[in-house]
DNA sequence: CAGATTACTTGTTAACTGCAAGTGAAAATA
DNA sequence: TATTTTCACTTGCAGTTAACAAGTAATCTG
C-alpha cells in the first residue's frame, strides 16, 4: 500500500472530520469530478482541466486518492506509456456529497453550467442513478 | 465587507469548483459543524474542540466565512468580551453537504458517533428538517 | 531513427500551517 | 479598588505545502 496512505489515525474520531481530512484541499474533488462527469481516465487530461492543477500536485493527489482506495491505476493495454484511472465504489459513493456541493454553490454563489445544475435539480435520484450507470458501464467492459 | 472574501473570481465557473475554493481546508467545515450540530457558538468553544485547531488559523478561518457569508457575528449583550458567532441562511444550507459526508466516511472509513450516523440513515430528510427547526429557534429569540 | 507524447520527478520560490507567546479590553474575584 | 482571569484575538517563527518552471525515462509515431 501507498505510503501516502497515512498510519496515524485521524485528528478525530468524528465521521465528518474523517471525510475533511482526506478529501479537504483545493484538488482532490475536482479530480474526483473530471473522473465521475466527464469520464477523464489519464494524467494529460487531469492536467489539461479548467482549473490548472500543477503537475506535481497532480501526481501527489493521485497516489494519495489511490492510497485511500478512492481510485485505482491500470496500463492501457493499447499504450504501455499510458496509465488508466477509475473510480472505485468508494470513489463512485462520493457522488452524493459532489452533488450537494453543486447544488449549494449553485444556489449561493455565481456558478456557470446551468444544464448540470438543471439536471440534478429536476430529479436528484434520476441523476446519481444515471451517473452511477455510466460508471458500471465503464468498468464493466475494461477487464 | 471583509478582504478574506477575494475579488478575483474562481478559477473556473464550475459549481463544485466554487465550493472546493470556499470549503475545501482542513477546518472550515469542523467549525460549521460545530455550529450546526454542537450548538457552538463564540471563539473558545471552537478553539477546544475535538480537533484542536489553532487560533490563528481559527481566526483566519472566521474571517473567512464571514466574508463568504456563511457565518455572521454579533456582540454578546450580556458580557463586552464576547462575540457570538452564527450560522447565516447560506451556511444551513451547507447541512446536506455535511450529511453526505458523514455518511460517506461511516460507510468507508472507522469512525465513531454511531447515534448520529443510525440518526441520518433512519430518516435523512427528518434528520436534515430537526437540524434547521433548532437553528431557526436559537435565531428567532436572538434578536 | 527523429521527434513527439506520457507520466511523472526535481529544483526553487512563495504561500500557508501550526505552535508558542503576547496583547488589550472587559469581567470576575479578593 | 486592585488583582486576576477570561475572551478574542495578533505576532513571530519554524516547518510544511503549493505553485511554477524545467527536466527525464519510457514509449509511440512518422
Amino acid at each position: 500500500m501507498s505510503r501516502y496512505h497515512p498510519r496515524t489515525k485521524f485528528r478525530s474520531g468524528c465521521p465528518l472530520n474523517a471525510s475533511v481530512e482526506i478529501l479537504g484541499d483545493r484538488w482532490s474533488l475536482l479530480i474526483i469530478r473530471d473522473m465521475m462527469l466527464r469520464g477523464f481516465r489519464s494524467y494529460t487530461q487531469f492536467l489539461d482541466s479548467y482549473e490548472r492543477i500543477a503537475t506535481n500536485i497532480l501526481a501527489h493527489r493521485l497516489k494519495k486518492l489511490g492510497g485511500y482506495g478512492i481510485i485505482a491505476t491500470q496500463q492501457d493495454p493499447l499504450d504501455g506509456r499510458k496509465l488508466i484511472y477509475t473510480l472505485t465504489e468508494k470513489g463512485m459513493d462520493l457522488a452524493p456529497v459532489l452533488t450537494e456541493m453543486v447544488l449549494w454553490a449553485a444556489a449561493h454563489e455565481e456558478t456557470q453550467n446551468p444544464e448540470l445544475i438543471r439536471q440534478i435539480k429536476k430529479d436528484k435520484q434520476k441523476f446519481l442513478v444515471a451517473v452511477r450507470q455510466k460508471w458500471v458501464e465503464n468498468s464493466s467492459h475494461m477487464d
